[in-house]
DNA sequence: TCTATATTCAATTATTTTATTGATTGTTTG
DNA sequence: CAAACAATCAATAAAATAATTGAATATAGA
């Protein structure tokens, strides 16, 4: 074998996993089943895709290995292939904070309106002054949740924060930097006059036990 | 800013990254550069593409802030725009070998013929009974090298190794996974009747003072 | 068995990337 | 100043990828 053709097999093969990735939807897929398996459907209407640009976005995603399917009944659940996956999409995001200043701006921006611009890290809370809500949805918080936290998915939060103390600070998370949940969450529970921050939880944080 | 338009933004940003690393030629590039600074010249050469095809993809790196230029007479020096470059470099590869086996299997058949199959990691060593060789150009080797390395490029192997020892084992190393250099060497080393390995080393093993 | 539903497939068009070529710019050197 | 050289630019054709649409498949439940 020709020592070019070996590097151009080999590079080839790598650049063919970054280019499977090289795509929003395809990256707010992989985002989101980090939080656990979910059907295309799910995904569809949470990307707001149709279910055929979704179910071919899976297929790129599933030829490359990243992500498994598994059928029940006639519904398709996908889950990430590994915890590799997760890292390496994680290393990615990193990285772009770092060469392109721009991302952070931007998510800074958009989260202006909410007040959530400064949001705490998981270091910074001890004490049990805090109350940790997961407003991800139920399904979500089952399959990993941080050891403290209670769950209260968005959906529910109008009904339920009846049930929430009004002399703890409440911490909400949710996804991600790019999910909304707890932006939405702690703009509602002002509102309502609770003391309320949003908090920036990795997924690693969420299944270590 | 609505929901769904800040979403494809930021996946957009980071997919944008994800696709400037998604060629073979700008990876290729990415690895070079992790040996240190190099002039367009320099990399068309050992890329074996031509001058415009390589200034070509530098460009897409540069835009996407992966690599900085800095311009010395006539010529142009590239280097990597920060640590962080080649860390996601290395995950983007590591992921690869970790969903796709077919890479590992195809890079062990291209080794075969060298004899170079089985390397030996870093950690295995310990003891003097071995003489570490850094086979890269001079100017790597200068750029960061092993502690207890010797610098021996390829291209000198022939004259120079006279001077090495026969009652030691001699460890050669160059690059990195997709470099064939340290296989060379150890063919001809061997050939000549030395006692000869290949060593998988990491630059971020290289730059560790 | 028939119908509704979830998903995938297949085909087409639009859009982006890639590869290649030749011209152009800027710098050094004779 | 002219020649040589490194690098980039600009333009084009070829190839790959993306988006969209409607049909096909498979399963569950009536």
């Amino acid at each position: 074998m020709d020592k070019r053709t070996f590097k151009n097999h080999a590079y080839g093969e790598i650049a063919s996993l970054a280019r499977a990735m090289a795509h929003p939807l395809r990256l707010e897929i992989l985002d989101l089943l980090a939080n656990g398996p979910k059907s295309v459907e799910e995904m569809a209407t949470i990307g707001q895709a149709s279910m055929a640009s979704t179910s071919q976005q899976l297929q790129v995603l599933k030829n490359n290995r990243l992500v498994v399917a598994e059928k029940r009944g006639k519904q398709v659940f996908y889950a990430l292939a590994s915890r590799q996956v997760y890292d390496a999409w994680m290393g990615l995001k990193a990285l772009t904070s770092h060469v392109n200043p721009f991302l952070d701006q931007y998510i800074r921006t958009f989260r202006e309106p909410y007040g959530t611009e400064q949001s705490l890290g998981t270091a910074t809370l001890s004490g049990s002054d805090y109350l940790v809500v997961d407003v991800r949805p139920v399904k979500e918080y089952l399959h990993g949740h941080l050891p403290d936290a209670v769950s209260i998915p968005m959906e529910q939060l109008a009904e339920l924060s009846g049930s929430l103390p009004r002399d703890k600070r409440i911490v909400a998370y949710c996804r991600g930097e790019m999910c909304t949940y707890a932006d939405e969450a702690v703009k509602y529970l002002r509102e309502m006059g609770f003391q309320a921050d949003r908090m920036d939880v990795s997924i690693s944080e969420m299944l270590a036990k």
